[in-house]
DNA sequence: GGGAATTGTGGGTAATTGTGGGTAGCTCAA
DNA sequence: TTGAGCTACCCACAATTACCCACAATTCCC
């Protein structure tokens, strides 16, 4: 394995997902809001205190971000340390950001547990779908994931287009 | 954990939140001014005096901040000590981070005491939430901060996109 | 195809956490 | 000096959480 793959700036290299988490997965949340992490990915993400940790935050479409915990860690180095304290809108995003996420670490049984806003702004109740996007998981109510799914896997193609994207 | 990181100036590396305070908590304010300090964060802010503080300011939007000690004092050596004895605004700004603020520690219970002239200004009454944003945790009276709140998330992913934060 | 390992899910228990209240000691004024 | 008010510290206890075990379902592998 290269240099260039063992740091290539996801924080992940040497895992499963070395380029990439994917595929979907679902389960259940249940009564103590917990929910199972996909096997893949428990593994492998190192953090400050050796153990393999994520950091949830909100995200956009209503889903909730996973990130591994030091992915996290640089994005907060390289972006969100400079914003001044002094300015309201650096301010209120910040603060959104932050206070609507939590570290977590996987149970012995592989699972975390969102807490109460985080479960309120994604609509989550029982059902749950995980999926794996590149430097992320994101969780979603698997109710508005059916529905987002549907009308975005329509216009595949055509977005595709839109961004040039080569294979 | 390279030199770097444990200098990152936050003054809190080498603690379960290294990169930054984070989630939201909702307490009771005793009759006594008393307010639980997130069992998360009680530990690993080391003061002067070897026991864990912080330092409780009046802070923007109607909050108060707290910040570990250590971080606190850094603050007023970089920059506070800067500004000028003869400038008004200097003067008036400075009387009011300081006359405003109190070093506290928590008690056995992992509870601090809020001095009537902080709780006034952040009106605060029984329901108080504390929000932990990056290098500090905010506490706000419970109805003001789900007001805010609900304000903030809606416009979440636009004030992303003005920051022009990558993920 | 079948046994073994892994995975997803539920629930019990011990430890932690949040909250109320009591008391001793200190401060300050009369 | 003394007493009132206040604060810091301590104890108690209920609620919540984290950790562990159990087990069924699924997947893996030969």
């Amino acid at each position: 394995m290269t240099d260039e793959i063992e740091n290539n700036g996801s924080g992940f290299a040497e895992s499963p997902w070395d380029y990439g988490f994917n595929g979907q997965f679902r389960y259940s949340l249940d009564e103590k809001g917990r929910v199972a992490v996909p096997a893949p990915f428990r593994r492998g993400v190192v953090a400050a205190d050796d153990i393999d940790s994520f950091q949830l935050t909100v995200g956009f479409d209503n889903a909730l971000f996973v990130f591994p915990y030091e992915y996290w860690r640089e994005v907060v180095e390289r972006q969100i340390n400079n914003l001044s304290i002094t300015e309201a809108r650096a301010r209120s995003f910040t603060r959104a950001i932050f206070s609507n996420a939590v570290t977590c670490k996987p149970d012995k049984q592989g699972r975390i547990t969102i807490p109460p806003n985080l479960r309120r702004y994604a609509r989550l109740d029982s059902e749950v779908v995980i999926a794996g996007v590149y430097n992320r998981l994101e969780i979603w109510s698997a109710e508005v994931w059916d529905e987002y799914e549907r009308l975005a896997l329509d216009r595949f193609e055509e977005v595709v287009e839109d961004f040039d994207i080569r294979f």
